[in-house]
RNA sequence: GGCGCGAUAGCUCAGCUGGUUAGAGCGCAUGAUUCAUAAUCAUGAGGUCCCCAGUUCAAUCCUGGGUCGCGCUACCA
């Protein structure tokens, strides 16, 4: 805003290590950043690019689990597919490191010592999952049951990937433990919090004050956590996988991930720059963006900001937090877990030398505003009728006309006419638009700036009608063409941000090395006589059966997720048996018959019925969660089994004294377990 | 359930602080053209601006309510 920024730190999302990269990381993250930080690097600011994979956290460890092998060989695979799949993408990071890396541990565990020492932590006992038989703390990854939302069996304690709905460990139903496969019992465990609260205040200023030019997704988002009061979040985790918490008696406990993963971004500055860092992260003159995802929000405007506060010793904050929107596939969600996506690397095999084809879609398609769909048909539309008929086919005619004329070289401008100047007089206009559009991060519009310059020149070439005036006035024809070359060479400018390999492809053509905003605008860039080289295709078309083909994999994936559904609908997975247990643990549960006696929904909950019933030895209060599976009505009067000597336990503000017996199927219906005939209440069940 | 963001032509999106006939690209139709990867250029058809109510001389834009999509977040003893 204004401010004269001598340098401009890019960060990108750093990609988890247990999945390859799919076309929505890349259509929400690293397309635009690549843009922004090539488009810096053409004006000749100092830029430095930074990214990594983010490789600790339980699914790791569950991926290496189930891979059986060591979570450093999960991470060595995905690293490997990761970095080289962007690297051939073109994705001109500075640096792509790893938060395994030494300097990564040295610089996260100094960082966390830093606020340990300078009392920024509280400490907290708190109440986790431990699996007593391989006698560790269970993080909720760790802990699989039944989804309580969708029913499906292997939900995580933080999240089901079939519904994709957010958990916590207490809601899993039938909760194991990974590891062990038994059942966990609660432990209280120590661990560290950042107390966000703290710097509410400090937030609301710097975000809600000094921040109204943000997207409204990030800034609405931030309002909405400020406004809602922040809680302290916990630092550690059990786990013996990622950076040790670096304190006395803090064995077997590691930074959480989220807590060490922004802290990549600056340990790979380290790793980049060495004893030059600081001038990247603590000078006010450096300009920080972190490109993300929507997901994302918190972290990078919240929680990270907070951590660099809390540190002090001049740490600069982002300046701009352009979060995207998500990308579907074909009208359905990218999902990892059940394969549907376009995965990088198969892409780059299955289109090689057609980076920036996929490059030119997701741009021109980026969720920038709110999510959006790709298909294969659009990409195939783009291709042909953007890409090949408009850009590469200008650049095509001008090329193939000089060689025809001029012997490939540039022939001389003579008087420029009408035309001709209002032609050229569009380049900078263009160019001015593009710079908004690009310091903006409306990369959608920017692009299609970049496609406007093409369109100028097959009009300006129709309009002239070279091919016609060879007939009689070769000098006219030196002046079109020589118009027609400038406008590509500009063009090999103006698209070298978002097609850096046709932008080069292009400057091989006409026979120029070295690209730099500062010649964009001009009509001179090729000067006359210069011998171009041979026309080559800018782009290829994309043939139907190509797309066919990929449309043809994805309703295999499709099939192969409903056979898989199908198959567990005729075997229902049925959950293995629990661990042996003695008459007397048994005997210990007080499992007897009631009637439900009334039945409310509880007020702003979901799932929650409150049930007055009659158990035979005084009338209780049962708070259930039911409510999607029964009404109120539904219950009334209905005899059931409940487990009444129970724990009370306080849900929603209601004490709640005993669980009613609920039999589940695998399509998560539930059922409540009633006797054959109506008995007394209070009748044992034994 | 709470909160946030979105909903504009067949598709993808612009529409600044409310103001005469709501814009662009692609697709479609018609015409022109043939240097070019049957590419290009011109013209045109296409919209209850999600729904309902309100404020206003005037609402796509403001207010209230609702519907749908996505994200964050809460309850399941």
């Amino acid at each position: 805003m204004g401010k004269d920024f001598k340098r401009h730190l890019i960060t990108s999302a750093l990609p988890y290590a247990n999945g390859a990269v799919h076309i929505g990381h890349l259509a929400g993250v690293y397309v635009p950043a690549d843009i922004y930080a090539r488009y810096l690097r053409l004006k000749g600011e100092d830029v430095k690019f930074i990214c990594g994979s983010d490789e600790h956290g339980v699914p790791i460890t569950i991926k290496a689990k189930q891979l059986k092998c060591s979570p450093q060989d999960v991470v060595d695979k995905y690293h490997t597919i990761i970095k080289d799949s962007f690297e051939q993408f073109g994705i001109s990071f500075d640096i792509y490191s790893r938060t395994t890396s030494k300097i990564h541990h040295k610089t996260a565990a100094a960082f966390f010592e830093k606020l340990y020492n300078d009392g920024k932590f509280i400490e907290k006992e708190s109440e986790q999952y431990f699996d007593t038989e391989a006698n560790t703390f269970l993080a909720d990854r760790y802990i699989t049951g039944t989804c309580p939302k969708c029913g499906a069996e292997g939900a995580y304690g933080d999240q089901c990937e079939k519904c994709g709905s957010t958990l916590s460990p207490e809601e899993l139903i039938n909760p194991r433990s990974a590891i062990s496969g038994s059942e966990p019992i609660k432990k209280a465990t120590k661990h560290w919090y950042l107390p966000l609260d703290k710097y509410e205040e400090w937030l609301r200023e710097w975000i809600l004050d000094g921040h109204k030019e943000w997207k409204t997704n990030v800034y609405g988002q931030c309002k909405s956590w400020l406004d809602g009061g922040l809680q302290p979040r916990a630092v550690s985790r059990d786990l013996d996988w990622g950076v040790p918490v670096p304190v006395k008696g803090a064995e077997g406990k590691v930074l959480y991930v989220w807590f060490d993963a922004p802290i990549g971004y600056i340990s790979n500055t380290i790793e980049l720059l060495g004893d030059e860092w600081e001038k990247w992260w603590k000078s006010d003159d450096t300009k920080m963006v972190h490109f993300i995802g929507k997901d994302n929000i918190v972290f990078h405007c919240i929680v990270f900001p907070c951590m660099l506060k809390a540190y002090g010793d001049g740490f600069i904050l982002p300046e701009n937090v352009p979060a995207n929107e998500f990308l579907n596939l074909e009208g359905n969600k990218i999902s990892t877990s059940r394969n549907w996506a376009v995965w990088l690397h198969e892409y780059l095999q299955e289109f090689p030398g057609q980076q920036d084809v996929l490059r030119y879609v997701l741009c021109a398609n980026a969720p920038e505003t709110k999510d959006n769909d790709f298909t294969w048909k659009d990409f195939q539309q783009r291709n042909n009728s953007e890409l090949v008929a408009i850009y590469g086919n200008f650049v095509n005619r001008s090329v193939v006309l000089t060689h025809k004329y001029f012997g490939g070289k540039i022939p001389v401008s003579n008087n420029l006419l009408n035309v001709d100047k209002e032609a050229l007089a569009q380049i900078p206009i263009i160019k001015a638009s593009l710079e908004t559009n690009l310091s903006t991060y409306k990369f959608r519009e920017a692009l299609k700036d970049a496609m406007n310059l093409a369109r100028l020149g097959n009009k300006y070439l129709t309009e002239t009608e070279p091919w016609k005036i060879a007939k009689t006035d070769m000098e006219r024809v030196a002046t079109i063409l020589n118009v027609s070359l400038q406008i590509c060479a500009n063009l090999s400018i103006a698209f070298e941000p978002f097609l850096p390999f046709s932008s080069k492809k292009l400057r091989d053509m006409l026979n120029i090395t070295g690209v730099n905003w500062e010649e964009f605008g001009r009509a001179d860039i090729l000067l006359n006589g210069h011998q171009l080289n041979a026309a080559q295709l800018l782009f290829a078309k994309v043939e139907d059966e190509a797309i066919e083909a990929q449309i043809a994999k994805l309703n295999a994936t499709k099939a192969a997720n409903e056979a898989a559904v199908a198959t567990t609908a005729k075997s229902p997975v049925v959950v293995p048996q629990k661990e042996e247990c003695t008459f007397d643990e048994f005997a210990k549960m007080d499992i007897r018959t009631a009637t439900v006696l009334e039945a409310v929904k509880v007020p702003k909950t979901d799932k929650l019925l409150q049930l007055t019933i009659d158990t035979g030895i005084d009338k209780r209060t049962i708070v259930s969660g039911i409510a999607e599976h029964y009404t109120p009505q539904e219950m009334v009067g209905k005899q059931i089994c409940i487990l009444a000597n129970l724990a009370p336990r306080k849900i929603k503000g209601i004490e709640s004294k005993g669980m009613i017996l609920m039999a589940k199927d695998e399509s998560g219906n539930m059922k409540f377990v009633t006797p054959a005939q109506v008995v007394d209440n209070g009748a044992q069940i034994n």
